[in-house]
DNA sequence: CAAATTATGTCCGAAGTTGAACATTGTCTG
DNA sequence: CAGACAATGTTCAACTTCGGACATAATTTG
């Protein structure tokens, strides 16, 4: 395998800068870390020799000698991805660049229990390696990501809701077991806010990715990095309440966000909505499956259906209620949607942006933009990458 | 003037090591900043050689030859700081080393607009210099602390509610025209989130200052640095709302925490329960005053008075559920509570601390500590000082 | 008081950094 | 298509910085 180790901090500022530019010519790379020239190609021309970074061909000319791209080397090795869904688990092989080498996506039940969904994991993980002949031994770093709230240092779930027993079996060593690379778990927020930073090349300082789905949780990015808190349970919205008033949730408080707009409780509402009558298409699509998604209500909404309209705009508004709590507090550039609810369709964003407008402060909504998650397939396994390479590649020798 | 521009990379590493540990042997600081003993020594001596740092007495002995104390010059000039209050201003000058060397603390009234109240701080500033015979020039770095949103980079408020007019006036042109030195300008909780984790000497990374009195307010330290987000409107807690059902807001929404908790808030309530006869001390208060301050609702409570207890459980609970909603997000290891409300003593206190607590998720509450600011005189000029001198010595180049 | 301990000061070969000259490879113009 | 021009890549001798070894100094301990 390539040694990666042992990088000097000039290397190390190298490599990262052509992570998250993608790639740059020899001199835009040394002026964007400010170093001169020689010292710039002393360093790549150690990398180069390492192998760890790679020529990628001319650039178009801008009126002289054109610039010759350089970019982190495949042959450097791969990293290993998995996003632990609530009834899914991807896996995912991707080179330095973050491009995949190979991915899937599977069904899963999380209540079967890690050692089980591990089993499968790894399972997945050596047939993508076979098929690509990659030796266990190439893999530098994997990252993971699972829906409840990890000590991000040691790797471990803390009293998961979703995930029961789960807190107690210790990712990190299972696949250590296989592999000798560093293993990084973090809560697939903050895994897809990070996501999200790299595929906008690290430009934002500070914005939220929220994550609507049978929980609420949100991912923050702070002075352009993953902010995880005192005890790693940052971004833990979802039992923000928004009404005093509201219907009990099953932390023990009444009218938190999640038990009023996420998964379930508008489930809830639209199979109300059904029942009662208030709407013939609901009820028809109640009737087909024997329960409605958000994917139903987003498809009766768009076609215009009066009671799933309301339903999303009450969603929508307690979501923006709690948001307009955030705003205020944190005064972020961007708010990314995503989750499953996001799926309801653009009304839902309409509503939230309407309702976090009214409610924060007008200095701090004056450049503030809601959009939902540029979705791209795999959003959750590039963000473990990223994870991976960061930590194992980009961060100091004292993080290993 | 001494020279404190052009400092080395490595010089400035030891400086700011100096400011936040007040004090270092030689070998302690080196340490401190992992630079050999020689590469230390070397920027040692050159700051020693420019009177920018001197030698401040031997320590005792651990047992060996006595480490020298090292210690930021009070020779290299002075930093001078400026607080501005709803109704007083406080003005000061500081050593390096955040020691007083004069203040005066004075009412006044920011509705005369800021020309007048800033040629009033302008004197109070001459003044004092000639006072102690420091010349103007000798004043390295100016901090001001104003109660309002400030853009931080331009230096100037932005729709302060508490200060009609200020907008339009540049605090720092106008100290422009007495100095050179670089001006400053930030809220008021900034500053004293910036002041409490300089005094705590920078060991807390995420913590939080709440400032409750007409409006309430509060500072972001983030990574260790105070956190002021997209617009410089971050920690605006003041209209998150607790209750969609509570009374109206100046802010035209419905239930915001500074309409329910705040000091007018509270005092409304003392009076009110005075007026209804609820409570024959608040009662006797109130006809000896004609108004009920903070103060006055204190000891009436500690007093043991029923009707105030009842008030301020009833402000401590809705400051707690915003607090709740923060933590949340946020999960800081410490909130402090200051501002004229805090004065209300300590069933205050436990009432913020049980709603939080009863609210947030317990793996956010775990290490979680809150209690009121650790209160010293001349709090406010200090974090003023501080950001003076963060901005101006400390900072690179590129930020003046 | 000798020996051990701790802190500080100095030196020098090794390693790293730099700017500027030089080399290379392209475009553009007439 | 020659020559001017422009951007990029490479080399090198002068210069700066570094880290460890060694020397010195002040105390404590036995």
């Amino acid at each position: 395998m390539v040694d990666w180790h042992h990088l000097s901090d000039g290397e190390r500022a190298l490599l990262e800068r052509l992570f998250w530019t993608g790639g740059l010519s020899r001199g835009d790379l040394a002026a964007s870390v400010d170093f001169s020239k020689s010292k710039a190609n002393m360093a790549i021309a150690s990398l180069l020799g390492r192998e760890l970074i790679e020529e990628g061909g001319v650039q178009p000319s801008t009126g002289g000698r054109r610039p010759e791209l350089l970019r982190l080397s495949h042959g450097m090795g791969v990293l290993a991805a998995i996003d632990i869904g609530a009834t899914s688990i991807d896996v995912a092989l991707l080179a330095p660049d973050m491009t995949l080498i190979d991915h899937r996506s599977e069904a899963a039940d999380v209540h079967a229990g890690a050692p089980l969904v591990f089993a499968r994991v790894r399972n997945l993980l050596r047939q993508m390696r076979e098929r690509h002949d990659i030796a266990a031994g190439r893999v530098l770093g994997i990252g993971v990501g699972v829906p409840g709230p990890v000590a991000f240092d040691s790797g471990m779930l803390v009293n998961p809701p979703l995930l029961p027993g789960w807190e107690t079996f210790s990712i990190r060593d299972c696949l250590a077991e296989e592999y000798a690379a560093p293993v990084f778990v973090d809560n697939d927020v903050n895994i897809m806010a990070l996501g999200t930073h790299w595929r906008l090349r690290g430009q934002l300082r500070n914005f939220l990715v929220i994550k609507i789905g049978t929980g609420i949780g949100c991912g923050i990015i702070c002075h352009g990095a993953v902010y995880r808190g005192t005890d790693g349970s940052a971004g833990d919205v979802g039992h923000i309440c928004v009404d005093p008033h509201g219907p009990l949730c099953h932390c023990g408080n009444a009218g938190c966000v999640e038990a009023m707009a996420a998964g379930p409780a508008i489930a809830r509402m639209a199979e109300a909505a059904a029942h009662a009558g208030e709407s013939a298409l609901l009820k028809e699509l109640l009737d087909r499956n024997g329960v409605l998604s958000p994917m139903d209500l987003g498809n009766a909404s768009r076609a215009g259906d009066a009671a799933a309209n309301a339903i999303v705009q009450q969603a929508g508004g307690w979501i923006g209620r709690m948001l307009a709590a955030v705003v205020n507090f944190f005064n972020p550039s961007h708010i990314f949607i995503g989750g499953g609810v996001a799926k309801v369709g653009p009304l839902f964003l309409a509503s939230i942006r309407q309702s976090v407008y009214q409610r924060s402060l007008a200095l701090s909504t004056r450049h503030l933009d809601i959009q939902y998650v540029p979705q791209v397939e795999s959003a959750g396994v590039i963000g473990a990458g990223v994870m991976a390479v960061q930590e194992t590649m980009l961060a100091g020798p004292e993080r290993r």
